[in-house]
RNA sequence: GCCCGCCUGGCGGAAUGGUAGACGCAGCGGACUUAAAAUCCGCAGUCCUAUGGGCGUGCCGGUUCGAGUCCGGCGGCGGGCACCA
């Protein structure tokens, strides 16, 4: 909401003046090289890789940013102050549709609009006071940086982990592009939001698949990621144990003489009354091809795509083939043959057999088409003669009925292994792990990608780029007025001689998902100006990054296929680790109230900034007066225009208040509530941090006095109990609750201040002057820009800096409390304190809980069962009646 | 439908099984000021018959000397996956 200039806290003369400390404490750590590290370090420390996701250069950083960024430098700097050498870079995911967009409705070239955008989100980065090297910086549009993806590319192909096949794929018919399944959402394009279509395409493909034991295995390694990612990805991989079995055709039809199926229930076999087949199977096709009636339903499940079919997710529709296909086990017996909408081609082999009784999507099919329905595992406790199946699937654990061979096995697991077991002696089937995970479609049909390094020739097929050739460099003169896929337009690109045979020969014209991009960019950090994509012993020292930090939105995509890439890297020689992100933490998103003009709420959105509001928490539009609703709070978004400008807060309260409120409202993996109260109030406690530092003599430190007094005891103690207890929640990721033992230590400063008055002042200067200097190295991570101007203001002339300084160390002894509040309870309900020295003898302890005046009234008369002590915390007694 | 997480004052939240509500925001009272802002001091879960006591961490029950915390069930909110055979 806004704050006209006069009300600003600013007003009143700023003590800490952030506008100009800021620029000059970046400027000094900039000329020091303070965040600079070594390709390969030989200065021996202990090596700690902070990652933030790279942003993409949309044009300005958003409050999502903010807080990523800041979390990551709050590690980063701590880290660093704990005696590491700490790498901490920072790039831009810089390919993507948006730019091609840009380029569309504003005629200005994708190039020209993402380096623009990267200049001025840089500067704005800059002004935040991160602790980045900044020499490390690369564009993932950049050739320096793609050529290096495109060798790896090559590696991959010739590894046999990037290939070309046909495929069905998802179509996007908004981004005019093939989509990866993780990209769809619901049936949607992930960008676009367009309903997706099913398309069967000649495609690049890199083999996740071939990783999926692994990346599921190693799930249970990593157990600094949060549970619920590994949780999301094991689904996304989707492991299930079944059988996969060859039915025959009771009549061979075009060459096909059988349908292979794949099941998780093997041993509901004998329940089976059809076979249906996906609209896309082989077998669809050849019916299609003979009869107009299943041409029609397959040309209709097409159009309807795959997300029709989750709108109208309980319509099941089929269509009988006429085929049949014969049991293989009960001699003479054939089933229908159905097209059917609700199996998948891409799931399993796209051919399912049908047992109504115990699949509840079965039972639907086989009801509404009348198909039979017969039970063949049996409910415990059930009568064999009396139990059937109306229509409710019976999934559970039972015992084998009319099932043959079968019968009396429990179900599922004893009969699923007789089954198996016997598919596999009759050479008809046999058990095999069938994955969710589809191989990861790479190819885009998009201009602002990096071209796949390939080259087709009539002759010699798919014929690799030679590396010496790398990059294939986008070309600069496209025009967006072409319509189509321009790199295939464009008249000379893609017109090149075949390497092999030396004739003419096509580029390939599909450029890599960006998400190709985000997959290694960590590594290339490792050695960022080598021309090899990476160097090994870089990687060696680095590899793998110790804190990765960003949103729970990329829980699957990004990290998944990050995790691939390294395996895929490992694979072809150029990383030594095989799980890229060691430690991952999941941020919550900003959140903000959102405000409609009108009284009814039905107006326009409106910014904060347009906005005034009451005392009595009315609002109101600041050029007009009109009534303002104020509505729920959101996530930030530009549509519902909730925003905060974090270079607007920069330039009004710094950055380092920026930064504090940040880390002060909550607990860093929720979501938070920007507020302005809450921003003014991390702007209040800058200048009041300041305001006791003023109050300190600056100078040397000199010797400290031999005697404290009480309030100079007292003092040292909150200052070393800070020490300990801001250490432990930097430690735990707990930065608010650090941020409170900040403010408590703050509070400790301050009323020491008030007894330099008072008569116990001996060793209090000396103790205040810690606590001051303290309390700035307590905060440096957080505030960097402050801790330094205090410290500078403790030292004068001194050439230390805070954040070349170790982190500051407790003295255990002096932390202690001299008294212990133990609380006494009797039969568990608090009826009292006694006030001991810690380590006190159980008994004296003891005694003085039971002698504190209300406890002994309780406890008189009463016989004491049992006495529960807990050093320096807490005594029970348990009293009889 | 399956899987997961969360639920504490007006608000954000704190709390190795050991004094629930630290710290902050908002609020209230006071000091300073012609006034305001800023700053400083103080109050603050709730109810009662108030130097004491009852109730209180979504609800019900259990374990324990002692439960926000552990266990079982229920409810609400949020998230992930989903014709996955």
């Amino acid at each position: 909401m806004s704050v006209p200039p006069a009300e600003t806290p600013a007003a009143a003369e700023p003590r800490f003046d952030f506008a100009r400390a800021e620029p000059r404490w970046q400027a000094e750590w900039d000329a020091r090289g303070t965040f600079r590290v070594q390709d390969v370090p030989t200065d021996g420390k202990p090596k700690y890789y902070v990652l933030e996701m790279f942003p993409y250069p949309s044009g300005k950083i958003h409050m999502g940013h903010v807080r990523n960024y800041t979390l990551g430098d709050v590690v980063a700097r701590y880290k660093r102050a704990r005696g590491h050498s700490v790498m901490h870079p920072m790039g831009w995911d810089a390919f993507g549709l948006p730019a091609e967009n840009a380029a569309r409705e504003r005629g200005i070239h994708p190039a020209k609009w993402t380096w623009d955008n990267i200049a001025n989100m840089r500067t704005e980065l800059k002004r935040m006071g991160l602790s980045l090297d900044w020499d490390r910086e690369f564009a993932t549009c950049d050739p320096s940086y793609y050529r290096h993806q495109q060798k790896l590319f090559l590696d991959f192909l010739e590894a046999g982990l990037a290939e070309r096949r046909e495929s069905w794929v998802n179509w996007d018919p908004v981004d005019g592009t093939v989509l990866a399944n993780e990209q769809v959402i619901d049936g949607k394009g992930w960008r676009s939001g367009a309903q997706v279509e099913k398309k069967l395409l000649s495609q690049w493909f890199l083999r996740i698949t071939d990783y999926a034991p692994d990346l599921l295995a190693a799930l249970d390694g990593l157990d600094r990621w949060p549970e619920r990612v590994r949780l999301m990805q094991h689904n996304w991989i989707g492991r299930s144990e079944g059988a996969r079995m060859s039915f025959e055709l009771a009549t061979p039809t075009a060459g096909i003489g059988s349908v292979e199926v794949y099941t998780t229930r093997p041993d509901t076999l004998y329940g089976m009354s059809f076979l249906a087949v996906a609209p896309e199977h082989p077998l669809a096709t050849a019916a299609a091809a003979g009869s107009p009636g299943a041409a029609e339903f397959v040309a209709d499940c097409r159009s309807m795509g795959t997300s029709e079919a989750v709108i109208a997710t309980l319509e099941k529709r089929g269509y009988d083939t006429g085929l049949r296909v014969k049991h293989p086990f009960i001699e003479g017996a054939t089933f229908p043959v159905w097209i059917a909408n609700f199996v998948l081609m891409e799931y399993g082999t796209g051919a399912i057999f049908g047992c109504p009784a115990h699949d509840q999507r079965d039972l639907d099919f086989a009801r509404k088409y009348d198909l039979g329905v017969l039970p063949v595992v049996l409910p415990l406790g059930e009568d064999a003669v009396r139990f059937t199946v109306a229509d409710k699937a019976f999934d559970g654990t039972g015992i084998i009925i009319n099932s043959g061979f079968l019968d009396g096995l429990e179900a599922p697991e004893a009969a699923k292994g007789a089954v198996i077991t016997e598919l596999e002696r009759r050479g008809i089937g046999k058990g095999v792990v069938n994955w969710r995970l589809r191989d990861w479609g790479v190819g885009r049909q998009r201009y602002w990608g990096a071209p796949v390094p390939v080259i087709h020739c009539a002759a010699c097929g798919v014929v690799p780029v030679p590396a010496t050739e790398l990059p294939v460099v986008l070309p600069d003169d496209v025009s967006f007025e072409w319509n189509g896929k321009l790199l295939d337009l464009h008249p000379t690109w893609k017109h090149v001689k075949c390497p092999c045979c030396g004739k003419a020969a096509e580029r390939d014209t599909d450029t890599l998902d960006t998400f190709v991009d985000s997959s290694w960019y960590f590594a290339r950090f490792c050695s960022p100006h080598a021309d090899i994509p990476v160097v090994q012993a870089a990687v060696k020292h680095w590899m793998p990054v110790d804190q990765y930090i960003g949103g729970i939105e990329h829980a699957i995509l990004h990290l998944l296929y990050s995790r691939f890439f390294s395996r895929a890297m490992q694979k072809t020689g150029h990383l030594n680790v095989s799980e890229p992100f060691a430690g991952l933490f999941t941020q919550g998103m900003v959140t903000h109230e959102s405000y409609k003009l009108g009284g009814g709420g039905n107006g326009a959105w409106l910014y904060p900034e347009e906005i005034e509001k009451r005392p009595d928490g009315t609002a109101f539009h600041l050029g007009t007066g009109e009534p303002v609703t104020v509505g729920r709070v959101e996530a930030m978004s530009k549509s519902k225009r909730n925003t905060v400008d974090p270079g607007a807060i920069i330039s009004r309260y710094g950055a380092d208040t920026a930064r504090w409120f940040i880390l002060s409202d909550n607990p860093p993996e929720r979501d938070m509530e920007w507020t302005e109260a809450g921003v003014v109030g991390a702007y209040r406690f800058t200048q009041r941090l300041f305001r006791l530092v003023e109050n300190i003599a600056p100078g040397p430190y000199g010797e400290a006095p031999a005697q404290f007094g009480t309030p100079a005891r007292t003092l040292r103690r909150a200052t070393h109990r800070a020490i300990l207890t801001v250490t432990e929640a930097l430690e735990s990721f707990a930065f608010n609750v650090a941020v409170a033992r900040i403010y408590e230590l703050s509070n400790a400063i301050g009323d020491a201040e008030k007894a330099t008055t008072g008569a116990d002042t001996e060793g209090l200067d000396w103790a205040r002057r810690e606590a001051v200097e303290m309390a700035a190295r307590l905060i440096s991570p957080a505030m960097p820009h402050l801790a330094e101007e205090i410290f500078a203001r403790l030292n004068p002339g001194a050439s230390d800096i805070v954040a070349e300084l170790p982190w500051p160390e407790a003295d255990v002894s002096l932390a202690a409390a001299e008294l212990v509040t133990i609380a006494v309870q009797v039969l568990g309900k608090l009826r009292g304190t006694v006030a001991m020295p810690p380590g006190s003898a159980e008994a004296d302890v003891l005694r003085a809980a039971a002698d504190e005046p209300n406890v002994a009234r309780l406890l008189d008369g009463k016989r004491i069962v049992k006495r529960v002590y807990v050093p320096n915390r807490i005594v029970n007694f348990v009293i009889a009646e």
